[in-house]
DNA sequence: CTCCGGATTTACGTATACGTAAAGAAATAC
DNA sequence: GTATTTCTTTACGTATACGTAAATCCGGAG
């Protein structure tokens, strides 16, 4: 299965190890939001200096995901309800924007094809009930996107935040109704970008993420989960 | 003249004031876009050792602003035509989002105030042919414009992107036409915000920056400015 | 001259050292 | 008991040390 989106190789120095190896370990929630840490436990942890440590600490309280406080180590930040706002706006007008140009532009066939297939893949994870499966074909989908309108900058934003929000997304996979109309939203861009109508694609993506957010948000203040 | 846009004093670590000082050079291009420095030869510029200089490069190449090529020292990268589609794509879909945020929430009185001088400004600037002072004020305008919409993390990517454009805005200032448009555009900006219509605010200032991206784009590949 | 292999330099990645200011503990006064 | 002050500890910011792999230099072969 080779898929458009590839992975950079380059060598791989202790603090890209440390940045990916930290940054994976709050993704996964092993270390959960509202920890800890200071350099040295993590350097311990990592088995390697507090010098590479600290370059990986830098690029992740940049990326929003940590917060370092001299003398009281790095807090890994929860995801308040406001937080996911901010997020999900910014997400909602750069993927519509991305969505649109795919369409004014056209798609590559092989970016169609992995577009449709993703789809599939939603559907019938949706039919066997397998929320897991469904999560991944979704991201695939947006990130078959993302690959496809060729902006390198936008990708990054996009990635950028969705890690944000990938613990809310992940926690809150199963309280939410089942995404049925995301569906039909995906089905419904990949027509607009095959048919090439950018002002459809863009109106039907803005919408959907828009949705999304605000389920999300509503499910934050709702379950009070500050802690997230 | 208090202005809304406040600074954030803090304690200012070695580290940060590399990063602002390197930063600072490379926005003015006292340390022109190709240039090719070590991590030594900034230390010693800065007067410090490379720990912290290290630390604001980590910053800066994430930025988009250098590369760090191992054992090839820092490198201030160009502006492309290409890149400028890139950064004008994010701008003019965060930007407009924003400018509709504001309408449909409704501005503060001192924000609302605000955007008026900058206007009246870039009038003045306009009519005295003080191409400085009117980007000035249009910057100021743009600030407000982030400041009014609340969301933390949209205003610092903008902010972003506005610097890494900032040397091909700058050094282009004068070969553009006289920009009588965007003071009608960002007029009619205000009088959108004012009444609260977003839909409006959007497509005034979704034009506006499209617009003015191009423009900056065409004029890069006009003159073939590559290394801006 | 050009091309190649080995010696040499060097820039960086990482580890370690060090001083300091802040946090916390202990001791004292009330 | 609480408040205050002094002392101790410690986490971090920065400087420095060090090993290594890449880049450069250099001389000889063709």
């Amino acid at each position: 299965m080779a898929s458009v989106i590839e992975e950079a190789p380059g060598r791989v120095t202790f603090a890209e190890r440390a940045y990916r190896e930290i940054k994976s370990r709050i993704l996964e929630n092993e270390i959960p939001a509202g920890s800890i840490m200071l350099e040295q436990e993590l350097a311990a942890l990592l088995e390697m200096s507090r010098t590479p440590v600290r370059e990986a600490l830098i690029r992740l309280a940049r990326e929003g995901m940590i917060d370092v406080r001299p003398r009281h180590g790095m807090r890994v930040l929860p995801v308040s309800a406001n937080d996911m706002r901010e997020i999900y706006q910014i997400l909602t007008a750069l993927e519509a924007e991305a969505a649109a140009q795919i369409a004014r532009e056209g798609a590559q066939p092989k970016h169609l094809a992995e577009l449709k297939a993703a789809v599939t893949e939603m559907d019938e994870a949706l039919t066997a009930d397998d929320l897991d499966a469904w999560a991944r074909a979704d991201d695939h989908f947006h990130r078959v996107i993302l690959a496809s309108c060729g902006n390198e900058r936008l990708k990054a934003i996009i990635e950028q935040f969705m890690d944000q929000s990938h613990r809310v997304r992940k926690l809150t996979l199963r309280l939410r109704p089942r995404p049925v109309s995301s569906n039909d939203d995906h089905r419904a861009l990949v027509d607009a970008i095959e048919r090439r109508d950018a002002e459809t694609a863009w109106r039907i993506h803005h919408t959907h993420r828009q949705r999304n957010g605000r389920m999300l948000v509503e499910l934050l203040e709702r379950h009070g989960l500050g802690q997230l």
